[in-house]
DNA sequence: TTTGTTCGTAAGGTTTACTAACAAACTATG
DNA sequence: CATAGTTTGTTAGTAAACCTTACGAACAAA
């Protein structure tokens, strides 16, 4: 047979049968109950752009498998046969969220259907690498997947470093991690599905099925160092080598000059990392601290600037510390982007810390099961 | 009916009926014939992983369109039933391309299906704008369509400015455009199918239909001005507001400070456009052409690093002339991404100017076409 | 009580792609 | 040269998925 010519088809372009198309619709159903509750069958078809028969087929599957529920009928007074109002069965399953994204400490959480966390479970990591920390994060997962009293959808992971799409953490330079087959190893261990990716990705996952963002966005996360995760189209970039999101290695500015080889001490993780900022501040002082944040927030922005205008981004989440980003860097941010972009870019974007708080990443571990798992988000 | 949350569920979100999955499977052998001709239904089965049969009904209906057509018999001496090859019908439809980006004159080609070009025709704009230049448009049209000779397709249209999802031209300073209906006014006068796009953009549709690209790319177009088209996982970037890949007009280079306004001095535009860089060549005679031309590039390095270390960019291709691109320009750029991102990052960074040359609009006019119209590349 | 509305389900039809089986047409081989 | 094996493309039948149409149940309003 005559070979495909190189580099031009490489998207998998899978065919597509009828049984996939039921697979999208039942996740579009679940979804749309997920999003707002107390709807009916009929409601749902309204929705959905499927017939009432359909839905009903649907439903039943999704009652069948403990996904959804029926609430009863409706009070209010309407003509017509009163509808029976459905939800999602927010207790027949539950998630595990693990976040290795700290430094010292890895947290795990069980969650409800809808996010709720349940229980919290931590480990600290003592310094520990290599498969010692690997071990660490298994009798994690273990003793949450054991505090479930429900049963477990399935275990998502956020781990720092570049993870491939199979959940292979090809490098996290903190955890002394190369080439680890996290989920599969994970998924041997536990028993249940597994999903790993990028903590900062997981995070714009989080801020898009959780938070009140839109279809395209950038998350910043601001920590031990400087991440980040996009979202185009409810669709997470995952970039050529998997590695998209690395901004914290990006120079910024040209103060030095063009001609100046890489600089770590010039990158946006200088910049902006919590232990850069503090030690920054502390050398300030009380008087400084505005000025520190001020700066910092101009290099982030001078960073996004770029991809702000290239992609046309309609919002960027930062997350962190409230004290460091709030107000005097983020405004700076803004100002700094909005100042470096064409007007009509720039005058929509909306630039603000997330409303998900420390518990971004727990929260987009569960988003990532509920995607892979059920389709949905 | 309870109201879907706001900002959540803004995708459209559609239900997929079985005949959607039959359209997919239809363009996937429909593309998988355009890429590699001489296939066998068998062929086709095996590489899409559908059935004969299935393969055998579609191909049936394609031939029925006058897409496909049979070329006759393998001629390979192999064990079996000789295979009867297929091919796409390339004389039995054709598409026309118009190119609106130069701004001294509109260009349209009539195409074949694999996007060679037929017949050229031009018209002078002599400065035309509004309702003038809108005239002009259609009259190119209606010529190029006039010296088609076999069914067209559709026409594809690569406008400067800022074009919403109907193609609708929200602005195009240099046509004197505001809010102009594009695709629909072109539609009606033509009575074919019409798909218009941002001229970057559609580059950027050329470069991954008929170029060598992958799936993630990046057109810089280099001309009057500059824009950008984006391609991630094969789909075009829009953008919040549609207004993707306007990096020409983000400020490069923090030489001024970081508390400076917006200056449109110190943009990509002013750095890279032709006119710009032919400006300063001349005063810079021809010992400092070289020296001008390297700054250009290390200008662009400095705005593409943020870009390609968020998506982990594998590929940028340049598009423009090639006596200002290639040399010094190209390899400056490179050089400068590369220093200012991780090495992980950008050391597998492909930056090089395109194979389509000049025709990269019309290509991408035409590419614009078959995905609209076929559902391909 | 009558009329009209709404809900959920049942029955039947259409579309889609699958599996199984087969005739046609070739090569390979004893 | 005859037979066996291979490959192609088609026919026939089946399963899945959604649709349209129709209907009973349950309510509000006149």
């Amino acid at each position: 047979m005559t070979d495909v010519l190189p580099g031009r088809l490489l998207r998998p372009q899978a065919k597509v049968l009828p049984e996939d198309a039921r697979r999208h619709n039942r996740a579009l159903v679940l979804q749309t109950l997920l999003r707002a509750e107390g709807l009916s069958r009929a409601d749902l078809a309204r929705e959905t752009g499927l017939t009432r028969v359909t839905v009903s087929d649907l439903v039943a599957e999704l009652i069948a498998e403990r996904l959804v529920r029926e609430l009863g009928q409706r009070e209010d007074a309407r003509p017509g046969k009163p509808a029976t109002l459905l939800d999602v069965d927010r207790s027949g399953h539950q998630m595990v969220g693990i976040d290795l994204s700290d430094h010292a400490v890895f947290r795990a959480a069980v969650l409800d259907l809808d996010g709720t966390i349940l229980s919290r479970h931590e480990a600290p990591l003592d310094g520990a690498t290599g498969e010692e920390a690997l071990d660490r994060v298994g009798r994690l997962a273990e003793r949450a997947l054991a505090a479930a009293d429900a049963p477990v959808l399935g275990v998502g992971v956020g781990t720092p470093g570049v993870v491939g799409p199979d959940g292979l953490v090809h490098t996290a330079p903190n955890l002394g991690w190369s080439g680890v087959p996290l989920q599969e190893l994970l998924a041997l261990r536990l028993g249940v599905p597994v999903i790993v990716a990028n903590d900062a990705n997981v995070s714009a996952l989080a801020e898009h099925g959780f938070g009140e963002a839109g279809g395209d966005l950038m998350v910043v996360t601001i920590g031990a160092g400087v991440g980040s995760g996009l979202i185009l189209s409810g669709a997470l970039v995952r970039g050529a080598r998997f590695a998209a999101g690395e901004i914290g290695q990006v120079m910024v500015g040209t103060d030095g000059g063009l001609d100046v080889e890489y600089d770590r001490g010039k990158t946006v993780e200088a910049w902006l990392s919590v232990p850069s900022l503090e030690e920054r501040i502390r050398a300030a002082g009380d008087t400084g601290r505005a000025e520190v944040l001020r700066r910092a927030g101009q290099r982030l922005g001078v960073a996004l600037a770029p991809v702000v205008g290239a992609l046309n981004l309609g919002e960027v989440v930062l997350s962190g510390p409230p004290e460091l980003l709030d107000g005097d860097l983020a405004e700076a941010a803004l100002e700094t982007i909005r100042r470096r972009t064409m007007s009509d870019t720039s005058d929509a974007l909306i630039l603000r810390r997330t409303t998900l708080g420390r518990d971004i990443v727990l929260l987009g571990a569960a988003v990532l099961v509920l995607s892979g798992r059920l389709g949905v988000s």
